[in-house]
RNA sequence: GCGCGGGUGGUGGAAUGGCAGACACGAGGGACUUAAAAUCCCUUCCUUGAAUAGGGGGUGAGGGUUCGACUCCCUCCCCGCGCACCA
């Protein structure tokens, strides 16, 4: 007997420090194997990881340790999202430089995930806030440049007072800052802006090859891409030869058209109406409009409002006049910001004909039946037959559409046009804390990109933090005063630094040769190891970071530097955890830190819980409770094998001989084979991990009740060495398949068992598919679809006898009682139904 | 409003056409102990019943398909997420 205890905290520190030393996370280059690139999403160094957190370098560490045990060359990395609004704020609040506050931040962090036992190759580490990462963030950025797909304007952005900065459109949620909730005001900046509406229609077609990307996700970009196929049609200003160009989605309404309406902020309004007895409501108007919060102005109950201009445009189909209205619901950052308005075919233009009486002129009948347009109260936006469209009169509006747009194009007037929802990506920021634009002003010379041979443009450390909402770049005159790598004259440095999405577009391709000063990313490497094979991560970046990555990738496959076209093949996104019923947060104080439950009860119990508590994509709610559970299902584990200690090295391993099984023998050598099947299946399968664990819990409640004797009795004769060594054989198995969960313990079982380690140089186990299939089986005996009886027969029974059998059963002969059997539904190795009456 | 996910014991969850509630938490009872912790054993969906004999009900609600429905179809309710005046 042997009573060694789990001491959970000296072995998790024994193979730590094994794994480290024998390199079990590097990736050994020069093998044959398949390469499996497994990626989680790199963290942004906060101070302290929680529990929700860890799910997700857990998650990844399984698949990261399951594919070492299928064979696979894994390539599992981390790194640091190290710059952002966070560190910038403390240095403002306590004083603490940024850089300083960073990186004593992730060494904390790093401590962390070492404790947890998560497998990366530490060599790959990669900091974004450091010059030698972003010097090529800013190098990606001279690039873009190059290829005129980073440009600056001027324009109505996004700005948040309380960060003091701008910020993209994918940042601002309902008119709120993501990061800080505060509402978003526009103003007018020169700010720069990456060109992704280019690449609009490719990120959606390529959506279609990302099979493996979570439903949800893909609607969630498809939708922000938000194509729409129409056309745009030119009215022309009357009294003038000025155009007016407006996109439809339904030009088969163009007959229709009653008035139209402009965008407050459309740039022609002040000439419209200059000096006419319309300019001075109109720009009132305008002005009050664009004074409103994006809440205000697009909430559920905003009112559609507008004014008269005075003005009229002609449509070019039939020469109306056409009077031209400014109105709140068209939104400049749309289409051309004019709409043509068809109260009669769209729900806003009716309301707001209804509202300032203008007419309404229906023009696409609904088939079934005739609708009379006084009648109506409200537009019909269904399909059916062109009426009042003069040579499409009775044509069905599906077919007319293509028809009308070629007729726009002989004529001249218009043309098919397919229209994206996606803004480009405004990448300044007006902070310190990130990598510098790498842009020079020179008077002569305009915008001129710093030569590459100068980068990185370093972030001076030596600057000023306070709290007046300025960047303290800004005010350090040694970084802005430069000359002009053109002309050499005097010249003054961009003062922005980059939206951290840009640092995280790319981090994936550094990791292939994070030490390489030469060069952003090494082609050769990142064409072998990517696209990533499981990539991991929280839902909230489904557009953010996962749409930016993938326009990185498509602008560096369009320059050539690699080849492919898509990031990362698999996604996955696991769920939030949740602690009395809400998001994880500090401000909410119901934060779970995972360092007192690793003191408690170890890394492995933490692991173990964090994977039973539900499967990996739903949410679930912590439970301190649950987490004992875990940590008595280890304990238990270990106490099974370690009581054979001895045993393992006094009796030799010897191939199992199925002919001396008992049944007790032969149900254990079942229920393991079964197990790895089960076990298998769950991770390659489901990713349903919960349900893994509870299957070798299963199995460890079966065998804990296994052959008690082997424990005190003198295994000498070959039938009870054979027991043992079906024991040996299911203890093995069960180290072997909760390995990747519990990786500690399963080490030291591993050796306990009389193994050399690692259990992780060890193939992953394969199952006997002849024995999974029960010689007996239980069946259920249903009268009308109730269980009445069961009955245990051979598996293989045959139909007629397996009737017979029923028919015996005592319960069932009383049930039938002389009623007549209708019909039996035998369900092979399931159940047996009479259907009687 | 549109799209997606979800609704099952006191709790986390299991079962994707075939025994609803696996596995675990909590709770109750017992063993061990001077005691506690730890551990082990038993009970634990509701109801009827002395019963761990048997019966009845039960997976958000209501209908349907089927010998049989948590699972498939239709209608509706509730919760979460995303999008939302996008012409």
């Amino acid at each position: 007997m042997n009573n060694r205890k789990y001491n959970f905290s000296e072995i998790e520190k024994k193979w730590q420090d094994f794994w480290e030393g024998c390199g079990l996370f590097r990736v050994d280059e020069d093998c044959n194997k398949d390469k499996f690139y497994c990626l989680v999403m790199f963290p942004y160094p906060s101070g302290t990881l929680h529990v929700g957190h860890g799910r997700n370098y857990i998650i990844g560490d399984v698949v990261t340790r399951y594919k070492i045990m299928k064979g696979y060359r894994v390539l599992s990395p981390i790194g640091w999202d190290a710059f952002g609004l966070p560190a910038e704020n403390a240095a403002i609040e306590i004083g603490i430089h940024p850089a300083i506050h960073t990186r004593s931040n992730i060494k904390k962090m790093k401590k962390q995930l070492e404790g947890w036992g998560v497998g990366y190759d530490w060599d790959r580490e990669v900091t974004s806030c450091e010059p030698d990462y972003y010097k090529w963030t800013q190098w990606i950025f001279l690039k873009l440049f190059e290829r005129n797909l980073a440009y600056n304007k001027k324009a109505a952005v996004n700005w948040c007072p309380s960060c003091a900065t701008v910020l993209a459109n994918e940042q601002v949620v309902d008119g709120l800052c993501e990061r800080c909730d505060t509402n978003v005001k526009q103003r007018d900046l020169e700010q720069w802006f990456f060109r992704i509406s280019d690449y609009a229609q490719r990120l959606l077609d390529d959506l279609g090859t990302l099979d493996e990307w979570p439903e949800r996700v893909k609607t969630m970009q498809a939708n922000w891409i938000g194509r729409s196929e129409g056309a745009r049609i030119n009215f022309t200003l009357e009294g003038s030869d000025e155009v007016l160009s407006c996109f439809t989605t339904r030009p088969d309404t163009i007959f229709g058209v009653t008035f139209m309406s402009l965008a407050p902020e459309h740039p022609i309004i002040g000439r419209l109406v200059k000096g006419t007895d319309y300019e001075e409501p109109v720009l009132e108007f305008a002005d009050r409009i664009k004074e409103q919060s994006f809440v205000e102005r697009t909430s559920e109950g905003a009112v559609k409002e507008g004014v008269f201009t005075g003005r009229h445009v002609i449509n070019p189909v039939n020469g109306e006049r056409v009077p031209l209205w400014v109105s709140n619901y068209a939104l400049m950052e749309y289409g051309t910001g004019a709409v043509m308005a068809v109260p009669a075919h769209d729900q806003r233009d009716f309301e707001f004909a209804k509202k300032y009486n203008l007419s309404i002129k229906l023009v696409i009948q609904p088939a079934d039946k005739d609708k009379i347009q006084e009648e109506m109260n409200e537009a019909y936006v269904g399909d059916g037959i062109q009426v009042n469209s003069a040579q499409f009169d009775g044509m069905p509006n599906r077919e007319a559409i293509p028809r009308i747009i070629e007729f726009f194009e002989d004529k001249g007037i218009g043309e098919g046009s397919v229209n994206y929802r996606i803004r480009d990506w405004l990448i300044s920021r007006q902070r310190y804390w990130g990598a510098p634009i790498p842009i020079i002003y020179c008077d002569s010379c305009g915008s001129v990109p710093v030569p590459e041979k100068d980068l990185p443009v370093l972030l001076p450390e030596n600057v000023e933090f306070k709290p007046h909402g300025r960047s303290p770049l800004v005010d350090v005159e040694e970084f802005v005063n430069t000359t002009c790598p053109k002309c050499k004259g005097n010249a003054k440095r961009e003062t922005d630094t980059m939206d951290t999405f840009v640092d995280s577009s790319w981090y994936y391709m550094r990791y292939l040769s994070p030490k390489d000063d030469t060069q952003a990313f090494d082609s050769k490497e990142v064409n072998k190891w990517l696209p990533v094979d499981q990539y991991i991560g929280g839902i909230e970046h489904a557009i953010l970071h996962l749409l930016y990555s993938r326009f990185i990738t498509k602008v560096l496959f369009d320059l050539g530097l690699i080849n492919f076209n898509e990031p990362f093949k698999n996604l996955f996104t696991q769920g939030m955890i949740i602690k009395n019923g809400a998001k994880m947060s500090k401000s909410k104080g119901n934060v779970v830190n995972p360092d007192s439950i690793i003191e408690k009860y170890g890394a492995d119990t933490q692991r173990l819980y964090t994977l039973f508590i539900a499967p990996p994509q739903r949410d679930a709610e912590w439970s301190d409770r649950g987490v004992i559970g875990a940590f008595r299902f280890l304990k238990r584990l270990w106490q099974n094998v370690v009581v054979f200690e001895e045993r393992f090295k006094e009796i030799p391993k010897t191939k199992i001989k199925r002919d001396l099984f008992s049944s007790e023998t032969k149900d254990l050598y079942r229920y393991t084979n079964l197990t790895i099947k089960k076990v298998t299946e769950d991770i390659e399968v489901s990713w349903h991990f919960n349900t893994a664990i509870a299957s070798v819990m299963e199995l460890i409640n079966k065998l804990a009740n296994f052959n008690v004797n082997l424990k005190e009795k003198d295994l000498k004769d070959e039938k009870s060495i054979n027991d043992f060594n079906v024991l040996r054989f299911s203890l093995e198995a069960i180290v072997k398949i909760l390995a990747p969960f519990v990786p500690h313990i399963c080490e030291e079982l591993w050796e306990i068992l009389g193994n050399t380690p690692s259990v992780f140089s060890v193939p992953w186990p394969s199952y006997d598919k002849d024995v999974i299939v029960a010689e007996q089986v239980e069946m259920v005996i249903q009268i009308n679809g109730k269980v009445r009886s069961r009955v245990v027969v051979p598996s293989d029974i045959g139909e007629e006898d397996l009737k017979l059998r029923v028919m015996e059963d005592k319960r069932i002969k009383e049930s039938i009682n002389g009623k007549k059997i209708i019909k039996t539904i035998v369900v092979p190795k399931k159940l047996v139904n009479l259907v009687i009456k």
